[in-house]
DNA sequence: CAATATTATTTGCAGTTACAAATAATATTG
DNA sequence: CAATATTATTTGTAACTGCAAATAATATTG
């Protein structure tokens, strides 16, 4: 096996350099990355549970939990107890949270677009079907319990 | 923008989705994540000063001065200090390293199928191709110096 | 060749992360 | 409907991470 070709590997070296690259204009707000995950995911997705927040930003729920504590002392977020269920909090943005994205949404897509600069069109529709299909591919944390379901 | 056709959201699910998928195998030997990178790089790449291999496994060069020094504890690596520049120290793996890495290897090699089995050849060829592309089209962490240097 | 600059790695420290257990609520079942 | 199981989230804890400063060595320069 060549490392090269791991795609362990060439995953994760992308998803560093997205974080190193996007650090400098998270810093100018004062958000983490996980921070910025969780903006991105309730502002396009709209409020939502922890643990469907969990899904949706592949962030530990445990971690997320935390992350969410950050995000409320900073007024980016409010947890929501018990709006159809008294057992999930669904969370939402507050309108700082929603100004902060905003604010941060153009370097973002900069960054993608600066990215795929030498990408023609069908390629980088290529790569987004590959890399969901990739994940699909892919078992989750689920992993054992699946197989064990069959 | 969509979530679904962000990048580095597609790629971060993914990268966490081979984490998760992972660890039953590396918990079975006792060896996390950042470890089990540094084992590859090695195995692969033979031995390498500690900057060179942060380049290799995207892994801060504090944080992996800190994973060196656990796999040091397990004996799965050494530090041979000074060998052509005194500043520089030469991580090597040992036996035991190698021995644990061929232990996880056909583990990882039956991830990486597993997670493609649905992929043609081309397809397969046709990602690993632009995860290269997409890497380069990013800065890494010397994005503000790359930019300001012109 | 002493003083200063540069390169490579480690360490202090203040957070962040994740497992497992605890808590809190709803759902099931005898 | 009380007892038990299940689902959702938080919290205790121990380890991990990354910035910035410290250390340690080589390279440059006046």
């Amino acid at each position: 096996m060549e490392l090269g070709s791991y795609l362990p590997y060439l995953v994760n070296r992308v998803g560093q350099r997205f974080i190193a690259d996007m650090t400098p204009a998270l810093n100018k707000v004062g958000v983490d990355i996980q921070s910025w995950r969780v903006l991105i995911a309730l502002y396009q997705q709209g409020g939502q549970p922890v643990g469907a927040l969990s899904d949706l930003t592949s962030i530990n729920f445990s971690t997320l939990s935390r992350v969410l504590d950050r995000m409320e002392k900073k007024l980016l977020v409010e947890r929501l107890r018990g709006i159809d269920d008294a057992r999930s909090v669904k969370i939402e943005l507050t309108g700082k949270g929603r100004e902060v994205t905003e604010k941060i949404l153009p370097h973002a897509a900069a960054l993608e677009a600066g990215s795929v600069d030498d990408f023609s069109e069908a390629e980088l529709a290529t790569l987004r079907q590959l890399l969901a299909k990739l994940y699909n591919g892919l078992n989750g944390e689920n992993a054992e319990a699946d197989r064990l379901a069959g």
